[in-house]
DNA sequence: ATACTTCCCGCAAACGATTGCATAACTTTT
DNA sequence: AAAAGTTATGCAATCGTTTGCGGGAAGTAT
């Protein structure tokens, strides 16, 4: 810190008043004079007075300053979110600070610790992909420091949820490769037991269902990379059964499907329709351009902050708000 | 904030002893008694005591956090740049809190005044693509607040600076183009009162100038976004001096280029090349893949954040560091 | 018994700001 | 002229933590 920054008591003492009546005619309180609150105001403007919002915080008991758990931030989705989040917190004067887990549950923990300790205001959070234990989210709770999950939720713990409609978003996806005629569709997808993979898995069941198509285990992979799915998908369409359709969990993985596919010297969308997840920045980069689910994370990012701060302030006490951001489908040309 | 989380003075109570005790039995000081400090550990373990940091901030006069404004959260670089600032930062106990101006002057004033606000303990910013008034800055440097600056820098202001080196990155990356055949190269590039764009086009001058090829101003274009690319090179592949290869200020400018290239039926890079810069998410996503000039956002980070916190530690005093990332080329699919 | 250490611990001020209450100097009312 | 009200300001405590200094109790040496 420095020493430049003047505060309320260097005021006084340049204007031999007392700390408590700069702080009053700073503030514009009427029981001091015109000719006062004149003088204090034009010394702090000439000396550039700012407040010092850690002792603010301290006195008041109030920190305006929110912490947000993401995984990683740089991809396109999560940074989204956080551009929404950054967007409604600075409109009402809150500060953000923002931890990676690095899809890391050491680090989750660590950065849980971290913002309990800087008494941050609410917590925004997105699990890591191996949390499955969330003691550290309930001692957020327990230290009364409002909680709201976003994307990647946690059910045993009571609090304010983000979600894209996962299931839904899934569901339209693959009823609409069904509709363009795939008959076999593959899926991939994150580790099982996050909440996202369950319901767009059950969203992709339940659209076979819909169109009597059987279900074949064979045809579900864990894979959410590039990297793994340029690995596992040669394989894959070397099975004589293989899939007329792929239904990845996020774009990044569509992309690298895509890239297997033309390897194979298989045709997009003619042999293989794919069908991605996000709408992130490489969607239009593709070629064909990538039909994928559009999830909004600007909005959600909103939504969730938007929920925080209101919890902040007292709102919807004692409720838990489960807020459900729509997803539509982006059809371009990797589907038929 | 909270009521639930503990204070020294609430350990003093509860085991009859002053906060003055507590905190030195906390740190182990010499002067407490083994007995004093075991039954205060374990008191402050049972009910999760955490100092805390405004407080600590307060009285230390020692803000361990860091302010960064960016001007867009959502492409790759940035984010991945944040994401090296992030991680040094952690190492050495200190928050980061993030600000973006949205390639918005105001915005990047307002931030600048936050951040002042907070007392953060320094400042890493990169300069919104609009800004031609460093007045903001010169006051955080006035409040005697360490200042760095990453990417795009400010020439006015005295300070320590990261930049990755787009003279030769761009240098090269041309050369490499009139190497592999290319005669008619144009340049897209982002607004010409940027450091980046003039030390790029430096470079690419210099590339055509060593190879003796006439430098043609009507090749060079302000376009630094893909849909700006879309509009305008339709109109250049046109012209009957189209040109063979083209260089862009940054990947999605290329996958612009990319995209109009295939429309007018062009061969990608038999008939034109294009180079981008950044390697970020898309440029693996491309067909072919975009050959592309990598800047290591994650290591300018990293770097910024060191020669930051070095700063704020009180090292190099007085003296101010030109940190230059280098660049390298990634030749992929769209170059010959 | 006196003096000197050593060992533990508490007091109080400080960081910067806010705020209930007291108070001084005037002014008005009776 | 005394009581009451007004106006403008200061005092002091508070938020949670750190730290210089002082001091009491016990032990040791003279």
């Amino acid at each position: 810190m420095n020493k430049t920054q003047i505060t309320i008591k260097d005021i006084g003492r340049a204007l031999n008043i007392s700390p408590s009546t700069v702080s009053r005619a700073l503030k514009n309180h009427p029981d001091i004079s015109q000719q006062t609150k004149d003088s204090v105001n034009k010394y702090a403007k000439d000396f550039h007075y700012k407040p010092n919002t850690l002792a603010l915080s301290l006195r008041m008991s109030k920190n305006n300053t929110i912490g947000v758990i993401v995984p990683e931030l740089v991809h396109y989705f999560f940074s989204s979110i956080l551009s929404g989040i950054e967007q409604v917190a600075n409109q009402q004067n809150f500060n953000v600070i923002i931890c990676q887990s690095s899809e890391n549950y050491e680090n989750e923990v660590r950065n849980t610790k971290a913002l309990i300790s800087t008494r941050v205001s609410g917590v925004l959070a997105c699990l890591s992909k191996h949390t499955t234990n969330y003691d550290h989210f309930q001692e957020i709770i327990d230290s009364e420091i409002p909680l709201v999950f976003f994307d990647r939720i946690c059910i045993g713990i009571h609090t304010d949820r983000v979600v894209v409609d996962d299931y839904s978003g899934a569901f339209s996806a693959v009823e609409y490769l069904i509709q363009t005629g795939c008959k076999r569709i593959a899926f991939y997808s994150s580790p099982i037991h996050l909440e996202i993979s369950k319901n767009r898995k059950n969203g992709y069941l339940d659209a076979l269902r819909k169109y009597n198509i059987p279900i074949d285990e064979s045809l579900i992979y864990v894979c959410d990379t590039r990297e793994e799915a340029i690995i596992i998908t040669p394989e894959i369409l070397d099975r004589p059964d293989r899939p007329d359709g792929f239904f990845a969990i996020n774009d990044h993985c569509a992309s690298g499907i895509m890239y297997a596919v033309k390897l194979a010297k298989l045709r997009i969308p003619q042999d293989i329709s794919i069908f991605g997840f996000s709408d992130g920045e490489l969607a239009k980069a593709c070629d064909p351009m990538l039909s994928t689910v559009e999830q909004h994370g600007f909005e959600m990012g909103k939504n969730a902050a938007t929920l925080l701060l209101a919890k902040i302030n007292g709102e919807n006490q004692g409720q838990f708000t489960n807020k459900i951001v729509k997803t539509n489908l982006i059809i371009r040309g990797t589907t038929r």
